[in-house]
DNA sequence: AAAATAATTTGAACGTCGTTCATTTTTAAT
DNA sequence: ATTAAAAATGAACGACGTTCAAATTATTTT
């Protein structure tokens, strides 16, 4: 066997244990990942997982970074559904970028959830897992730059947090189901509305 | 012994218990409050928790219990720090809400997020809790009123929802030290900049 | 005041969890 | 075939929340 062969194959359990914690975390969410019920999942013994993960916590980031990558192209696809020639249609993208995030929390509830569930031993994330979110944030950034092009680059990319910020709020407590479940039309009609005021107070004096 | 007595005695315990946990909380986040700890704390064998509190989540729910009136008195004394006498001053006034819960979460912020780090056994909060969270929402209902007398109770009522949420999301994303810390100031620059902008685009057409 | 009864407190023990590590098994090299 | 290295195993550990039979303390009855 060669040396890359086993490193293929350490890849494959990784795979693997990556996509039974993921079924389980739909199937049950994040709270009921149970190191031997993954163990016996992927047919290892319980010691084993070790051999594929750190711990529990570097299995838990992993799973995170491939929501956040799909979150990332879920993201991507919203802004290019809308094509942002005028200040007018970087608006409407904006609201297509929200409404991605809103539709990809929704239908992704658990992993969704799971992103901020996880309580790690260690505080300090890993510099890809830390990437990963702040990238998220970027999305907005190339619509705002379309809303006010001499604004200063710093406070676009403030801005862009901050209306990023703003919707996650919004559908964080949308989803919280355990306060009042709102319908997902009036969540959109609530996204579309914050996002477009949100923005006329950011367009440039005409 | 008096029965009421005893009920006080047990009601002092349990607040031993409750003050004790908030300490631990204050001092090293809830993650690490364990139940010996708070047994050792109060000065009672660790299964004599169990008379005072039917189990941890119970304890973490009257914690959060606390800390929402405390933060539900923070939100009111920001409201009551501005006269909201005309619509501009309404607007002020929600500026003031919002600036009151992020000084809150700041000034708080293990205990804050403790109220959304509980991972409880038992997904359905019990009802006094639930209506705590949905009163905090309530502060944005009179100022918003002001803004659109004729607009619907029902609406109005999301949107205040809507509004709060959004304030949290910014509040939550600018104290995540894991990411970036965002000086305060700036923070309450784009607090005051979404929801300005936010009310702008809910005024009643003049 | 003593005995009987009820209420409360106790801490050892239980079940579950993530993690470790000596042992065994498998694989690769000689 | 022999040996050495690597990988997998699962019993055991420590930490945790929770339970419960026993001990202790308080109350009532005689």
């Amino acid at each position: 066997m060669t040396l890359s062969a086993i490193a293929k194959r350490r890849q494959a359990q990784l795979e693997a244990l990556i996509d039974a914690a993921e079924a389980r975390i739909i199937a049950e969410g994040v709270a009921s990942l149970k190191a031997r019920d993954l163990a016996s999942d992927i047919g290892v013994a319980l010691g084993g997982l070790y051999n594929i993960v750190a711990d529990m916590d570097m299995l838990l980031l992993k799973v995170a970074q491939r929501t956040m990558e799909r979150l990332d192209a879920a993201l991507e696809a919203g802004a290019a559904s809308v094509v942002a020639d005028t200040p007018r249609a970087a608006i409407t993208q904006l609201v297509a970028i929200a409404h991605a995030y809103y539709d990809f929390s929704r239908n992704n509830l658990r992993l969704w959830r799971a992103l901020f569930e996880m309580r790690l031993k260690n505080p300090d994330l890993p510099e890809w897992n830390r990437q990963a979110q702040l990238g998220l944030f970027r999305h907005m950034n190339a619509p705002l730059a379309r809303l006010r092009p001499e604004a200063d680059e710093v406070a676009r990319t403030l801005t862009a947090r901050t209306l990023f910020a703003a919707v996650h709020g919004v559908v964080v407590i949308g989803l919280e189901e355990r306060l009042i479940a709102v319908p997902a039309a009036a969540m959109k009609q609530q996204i579309e509305w914050l996002v477009r005021a949100a923005c006329e107070g950011f367009v440039s004096p005409a």
